[in-house]
RNA sequence: GCCUCUGUAGCUCAGUCGGUAGAGCAGUGGACUGAAAAUCCACGUGUCGUUGGUUCGAUUCCGACCGGAGGCA
């Protein structure tokens, strides 16, 4: 049986990902699947720096501005619909190409992770975090000290998250792990990573994309979202919280903005992180090449360059 | 012109009752199994404004000078 095959087109914010995706699925024959933690919801075109009407037109996209701000979200909900979603352009001959800068998101789709079915309780969540970090990791060790003993008492988002894991199957996180795993990949993939071979003309790049975002409504549209009701991860966009203080009053403008593109830039440099312990990727370094055309001119090299199997869709982008 | 405060890490500032200094932020590296634009970890030598003096020893005390802020005229 043939394994679908995939372009995935990675990289920190900012890097131009949405640009040359667009450009290669167009020539491809190709759709986009967003892999993009705030994208999904609805609102916050600017913010989120969502494709342009433009982009949108010129090539099918799934998984943008689908789920209400309200509504919490997460990696598992995500790798359900991008499977389907993949499932279906394949069917329909097409190429999915996906794009987006949630590396979890984007890992988990491609390797075939199955994470545990285990739903987030923020009851106990709350019940938790009031205590102390260390006693909560002593308590976790006895249950599971595998997971324990490579945890930092720091960590109590994750040491919680085992412990509910542990509550609610009475499997500990180390087997979850385990059990996750798939023996095969579920996919034949084509992975690409646009990153900057100077780190300060990426964050150029931040520091400038959040004035055009301001210029372009961002303050309108946040000054919405937080009249709205929000759900834990929803709440997590950048722009939201160091936004909050100027519409209440309490900070000025200008240094929310810089908290902004501070923010933005701490963020884009844990994306690297992320991205770097994948060696399997094939970096383009954007900064290296003559604007988008080159840049997309390799990527669809490479993707061309993968040898294509009956009935997989490159095959028919290449004749 | 006089008086007061101030000059320490890229930034904001602590500190040394005299034995050459440390936090936060930034930055860099790392982690990451249902909030991931989140969460967490590690990494701090800098003519302590300049220059004289006192001292075994000054960034710390004293003087002058230079820069900054404020006050009185």
């Amino acid at each position: 049986m043939c394994k679908i095959k995939i372009l995935v087109i990675t990289g920190p914010t900012a890097s131009g990902k949405t640009d040359v995706s667009v450009n290669v699925a167009e020539r491809l024959g190709g759709e986009i699947v967003s892999a993009d933690s705030m994208q999904i919801y609805k609102g916050l075109d600017v913010t989120t720096a969502k494709p342009d009407s433009h982009a949108l037109s010129a090539v099918p996209h799934h998984l943008i501005g689908i789920i209400e701000q309200k509504d919490s979200f997460s990696v598992r909900d995500y790798v359900t619909r991008a499977a389907e979603t993949i499932q279906d352009i394949n069917r329909r001959g097409r190429l999915p190409v996906i794009t987006g800068g949630t590396g979890l998101y984007i890992d988990t789709l491609v390797s075939g992770i199955k994470f545990s079915e285990i739903a987030a309780d923020y009851d106990y969540r709350s019940s938790l975090e009031q205590r102390d970090g260390g006693e909560l990791l002593t308590e976790l060790a006895k249950t599971d000290p595998e997971y324990a003993a490579v945890m930092h008492p720091n960590n109590k988002k994750r040491i919680i998250r085992a412990m509910e894991v542990y509550r609610q199957s009475g499997m500990t996180m180390s087997e979850h792990i385990k059990a996750s795993k798939p023996e095969d990949t579920p996919y034949d993939l084509c992975p690409i990573c646009i990153e900057y071979d100077d780190r300060d003309r990426l964050y150029q790049r931040i520091n400038t994309r959040v004035d055009m975002m301001i210029a372009s409504g961002m303050l309108d549209e946040v000054e919405r979202a937080l009249q709205g009701e929000m759900s834990h991860s929803f709440r997590q966009a950048i722009g939201l919280k160091e936004l909050e203080g100027y519409f209440a009053g309490e900070k000025d403008l200008n240094s929310c903005i810089e908290e902004i593109k501070k923010n933005t830039r701490n963020y884009a440099k844990r994306q690297l992180t992320w991205f770097r312990r994948n060696k399997d990727m094939t970096r383009i370094y954007a900064d290296r090449c003559r604007g988008i055309e080159e840049i997309a001119n390799k990527v669809v090299d490479l993707a061309l360059s993968v040898t294509p199997s009956p009935s997989c869709p490159l095959r028919h982008a290449k004749a």
